[in-house]
DNA sequence: TCTGTTTTTGAACAACGTTCAAAATTATTG
DNA sequence: CAATAATTTTGAACGTTGTTCAAAAACAGA
């Protein structure tokens, strides 16, 4: 008889439990199988009848930690209706700086999904990819408010650009290479950024 | 009587050689102690009376490709001087196709300046982030241009802005991790962008 | 209790960056 | 030129990685 999955999954999440807290101390460098198989309480080889490898280890703590980001701009993104493209405008901020403030909140989680690389050239599994693409979800709709005229497929990219552009300063604003910018001056960045293109997109 | 310099830089320059052209095929996970030792011809150990250790290395090899697109960017940046607001929105959309078509000429080692991560938490060296900042250099007068009103201050922090903003976009297009966005398209989003933020300066 | 199946285990392996005593080379002196 | 001192180069050895797999332990059904 094979082992109940329920039991499975429970010791899976204990050992997803101790490679969070690893990276989320030290980075995804500090990510090492022997220690979180001590900290997770079984054998160095039990790892490898939980999870593939440690590629997937990284991977599951990903999902979990884009999970959270995606609670946290949806919580920034009321449910409360659009009314003109100034309140949407002013949406997408609020979505731009709860996404600094995340990323602020949990540094080394949030480096860790982009630092990492899967061993040799394997592809990133589906299931990875495609919760990635759901966070635009939450920039769309205020788009659509603000640019009515754009087919699907344009808004599906301005999003992506928006997203982009923001992400891209976030990710030199902790970057350590860079002057550390205090958090304040960090988010007038992002601000000045989203309101321009919404300034842009209303009279363009 | 110690070694010459010289012959020093010499074996130094063909260390970064090998370290270069391991990275440009394999990425920064390819670059292999024993690999450039061979290819370098020098023994294992012999890395280490050259280079401080392998963090240094990469910096190095980090170092000539940040050279290379300074070069590049400062190209885009003709000579000829801004007539006008108009002329320098296009200088800077210039810049940035620029920059983006070196990334994807030189995907593996423009990839490495990020991904690479000094060993403990030891800082990286004055002489690589100084190369870092002087990029800004060839979007700062444009910016001056569109912006007179603009201190330095501000101005050096736009200019910090629109640069992260571009590297954003032209980063998740060619990661991996989301759909690979064809170079026209992504090409078309970086001018988007610009010319939507020159607009809302020009008029804000 | 016995037997066949499944699961867990941790020593062993290959590969990594790094070190350092010894060998080889080069310079200086008698 | 020979002899000795100083310097440089060398690669085997070390400590850590992630991963594997034969053996041990645990479990299931008779």
């Amino acid at each position: 008889m094979s082992k109940s999955p329920e039991l499975r999954q429970v010791q899976r999440d204990a050992l997803v439990d101790a490679a969070q807290a690893a990276i989320e101390q030290r980075g995804l460098a500090g990510l090492r199988a022997r220690e979180i198989a001590a900290k997770a309480g079984c054998a160095l080889g039990a790892i490898y009848n939980l999870v593939e490898d440690m590629d997937e280890l990284a991977l599951l703590v990903g999902y979990r930690t884009i999970a959270r980001l995606d609670s946290a701009l949806a919580s920034a993104a009321a449910p409360r209706p659009l009314a003109n493209a100034d309140e949407a405008c002013d949406r997408l901020v609020a979505v731009a700086i709860v996404y600094c403030r995340f990323v602020r909140a949990n540094l080394n989680l949030w480096r860790a999904l982009f630092e990492h690389r899967m061993a040799d050239g394997r592809p990133v599994p589906a299931w990875a990819t495609d919760q990635h693409m759901r966070l635009f979800v939450h920039i769309a709709p205020p788009l659509r408010v603000i640019v009515p005229s754009a087919d699907d497929a344009n808004l599906a990219l301005l999003a992506r650009t928006l997203f982009a552009a923001v992400h891209g300063i976030v990710l030199l604003g902790v970057e350590q290479k860079t002057v550390a910018v205090p958090q304040e001056a960090l988010e007038q960045e992002i601000e000045q950024l989203v309101r321009l293109v919404c300034a842009g997109l209303v009279r363009g």
